[in-house]
DNA sequence: TTGTGTTTTATTGCCTCC
DNA sequence: GGAGGCAATAAAACACAA
């Protein structure tokens, strides 16, 4: 057992006496309060802690389980502690208002730290589906982009082996109505589309739907897939055709990848297909995707804190 | 039994509020 | 300026493996 220094022995005093000279901490002057610690001293050879030399050993005693029952269940409905309560509580448990208002105080302690573990690991959950989400996303958009090349590249070679066909084309358009060569070409882009091993197929279900790589995306952008293309979609002025946009003559076909990027397939005013954009704006790029990822800093998106972070 | 890691109790110093 | 809260820390008590 470790014998108190004389300034041990001030602290041990000045924790569970009333009248110590602690004019932070002390509690002020119950008699109550003073009764208790007499007491106390005379019930102090119970552990032997008043020794041969007759120095008060500092022996830290912990609480019994009733009292620690009594003080959680007391923490529970409320974890500050009022004067009047400490009082009571202190007097209900033999403990000194100090003692109480300690155990409150590391409670509360020990409540944070749990708090912030519970949080750090819904935070991770988070951040660890996301980053998945978004690995799965880069590289549906590396195949889809890969798949736009080889079908630009396709399309750009049948537009040369058409070149000797032309008038042959232009004289069978020149007989074919508006209509009819909107739908010959939206056809021939579609086989092109299939033929050229996309798997993006193009179903017209009734919800507007098309199927890309397995995933179903709908009219309002919603998809069965977090991986899923999105099709950029005017419905105000799509046909029931929801993949098509016709827009001053050109019918376009876009897709959107990763919510930002977006390559569109064109059948310009003289139905020629053509692939007029293909940008990136890159939402997960990399400093955007370093600067988010990262463990040192706080998340900056509103949904992703719980609204009582703090 | 002993060394070591964890938990609990208590202290100290600083800060904020009234 | 006093009271009380909190963070950091000390130290006793406890748990447990070797």
């Amino acid at each position: 057992m470790k014998r108190l220094s004389s300034s041990d022995s001030l602290g041990a005093l000045m924790s569970i006496c009333p009248n110590s000279t602690d004019e932070h901490h002390n509690q002020g002057n119950n008699p109550m309060y003073t009764r208790e610690f007499q007491s106390m001293m005379e019930g102090l050879d119970e552990e032997g802690c008043v020794e041969e030399s007759g120095q008060i050993s500092e022996k830290k005693r912990r609480l019994s389980v009733d009292q620690v029952k009594a003080l959680e269940k007391n923490f529970e409905v409320e974890n500050k502690l009022e004067p009047e309560r400490k009082v009571k509580l202190a007097q209900e448990l033999g403990l000194q208002p100090r003692q109480v208002a300690v155990w409150f105080q590391n409670r509360r302690a020990r409540w944070k730290t749990k708090q912030l573990e519970r949080d750090y690991g819904l935070l991770k959950a988070n951040y660890d589906g996301l980053k998945l989400n978004f690995e799965k996303l880069q590289h549906d958009n590396q195949a889809l982009l890969k798949e736009i090349g080889e079908l630009k590249s396709k399309l750009v070679n049948e537009d040369g082996n058409s070149e000797s066909n032309k008038e042959v084309s232009v004289k069978e358009e020149g007989m074919l109505s508006d209509a009819e060569v909107k739908s010959k070409h939206e056809t021939q882009l579609m086989n092109s589309l299939e033929e050229n091993g996309t798997e993006t197929t193009f179903n017209g279900d009734k919800n507007g739907g098309i199927s890309t790589r397995g995933a179903s995306v709908f009219g309002d952008g919603s998809s069965d897939s977090d991986s899923s293309a999105i099709l950029n979609e005017d419905n105000n002025n799509s046909s029931n055709s929801p993949h098509h946009q016709f827009l001053n003559g050109s019918t376009s076909i876009s897709f959107q990848f990763c919510s930002e990027s977006t390559a569109a397939a064109v059948l310009d005013k003289n139905y020629h297909t053509q692939f007029v954009k293909i940008e990136e704006h890159n939402f997960f790029g990399e400093e955007s995707c370093t600067s988010f990822f990262t463990d040192d800093q706080p998340p900056t998106l509103p949904w992703y804190c719980s609204d009582d972070w703090n």
